[in-house]
DNA sequence: ATATAATGTGACCGATGGGTCATGTTTGGC
DNA sequence: GCCAAACATGACCCATCGGTCACATTATAT
């Protein structure tokens, strides 16, 4: 947690701060990333920065807390009472959205999410939570009869968690190295691969015996 | 590549080095990995690894190259000549012997895999052969019959490479945590769970409609 | 034996960068 | 206007660590 100093600050600061601070720790990872063009970044001295945060750590650490609930607040509410293909589908198309409005964010985040810059179990707690969320939507599939029983709920999890994380990096990865020709499609062009890749985690790659 | 000094070497004293260095990096990653340590627990001089590399880069690199080779002589001649699915099958199952036999490495291996320890695009350029690899089975598959055929060939490598990625880290991950109750089992406590993941990976985890 | 090359060694150097602090500057209560 | 508390600043400190080098030791050749 940040000190009190840090909330004291304007709005528009403390954003400047938090986003020069995910520019480098993205750039650069953590143990590269360097306090000193953070302060430099946010327009500080680099004894401000210390004025707000006990350490490096402690920065990035709310550096991943700051950029999750920056998404939370502007989109994840939408997607609370979703079946669990519906919340695939719909956390797919919100990606889409977040990298247009906030590349940056949301490539760190990714990074975040995929255990680069290993820094805290404190950031592993705050996955967790993800994985529950997705552990309750599969036990309501089943309940449903969307989803077969015959597999141990983790397992599933695993499995779709997997996959979508492979897609949503293969996707960032396009818009973080091609800005313009990600921008230039539009959504459609990626929907078709989304929906495509909603049929498989339904459906399986094997080719069908019947129907 | 390493001077030639470092292949004068007798192969124990090489074997010492490597494996100095993976578990040095398996622990503390690039960037903190400490090259003093490495020579302590590798017996030598810090000089003397400044006399078979040329920098702490180059050992790093070899340390990927070395690791991936040792598990490629040993067992990666096995699963040549398969069709997609039973590739998937052996690589799991061999994931399992090689954890028991070769934790650190395979450990190590993982988190290079994983994209952690961001140093070199060499490395990537390596990971990329093993997914042509897939591509040339997802297209043997196609013709076969076996796989469905209306899905891109590289969304159909995305999902089966995500979904393999995932249950493998979880596995690693059980393996490292509880070393004892990871061996109790056997590998037939696995087998199941194995079995479970390619029957998503064929039929998904939707709830059939028919047969 | 002796000369020469090859290899081993660890004290040392120098850059880097996280973190500090003495000194300003602003703010707010009176 | 005055004072004290809060905040801002950046030159400085110092631990760390990659990399070097002068010297010691070992292997090879003649």
């Amino acid at each position: 947690m940040p000190k009190d100093t840090f909330f004291n600050l304007s709005d528009e600061k403390r954003e400047k701060v938090m986003r020069a601070a995910v520019s480098e720790f993205l750039k650069h990872g953590f143990e590269k990333g360097n306090v000193g063009a953070i302060s430099k970044n946010a327009g500080i001295a680099k004894g401000s920065l210390y004025q707000y945060f006990e350490n490096k750590k402690e920065l990035f650490l709310y550096t991943v807390q700051w950029s999750s609930e920056f998404f939370i607040r502007k989109y994840d509410s939408r997607l609370l009472d979703f079946d669990l293909f519906d919340y695939a589908y719909m956390n797919f198309r919100q990606m889409y959205e977040q990298v247009m409005a906030e590349k940056e964010l949301a490539l760190f985040l990714q990074n975040v999410i995929l255990g680069k810059y290993t820094v805290d179990d404190s950031v592993r707690a705050m996955l967790k939570a993800a994985d529950e969320f997705v552990l309750r939507l599969i036990a309501k599939g089943k309940e449903n009869g969307q989803i077969r029983k015959d597999i141990d709920d983790d397992l599933l999890a695993l499995f779709l968690t997997g996959a979508s994380m492979k897609i949503k990096e293969s996707i960032l990865e396009r818009a973080s190295a091609g800005g313009r020709d990600f921008l230039a499609g539009g959504y459609e062009a990626y929907d078709g691969e989304i929906k495509a890749m909603m049929e498989l985690l339904k459906n399986g790659m094997g080719e069908k015996k019947c129907l």
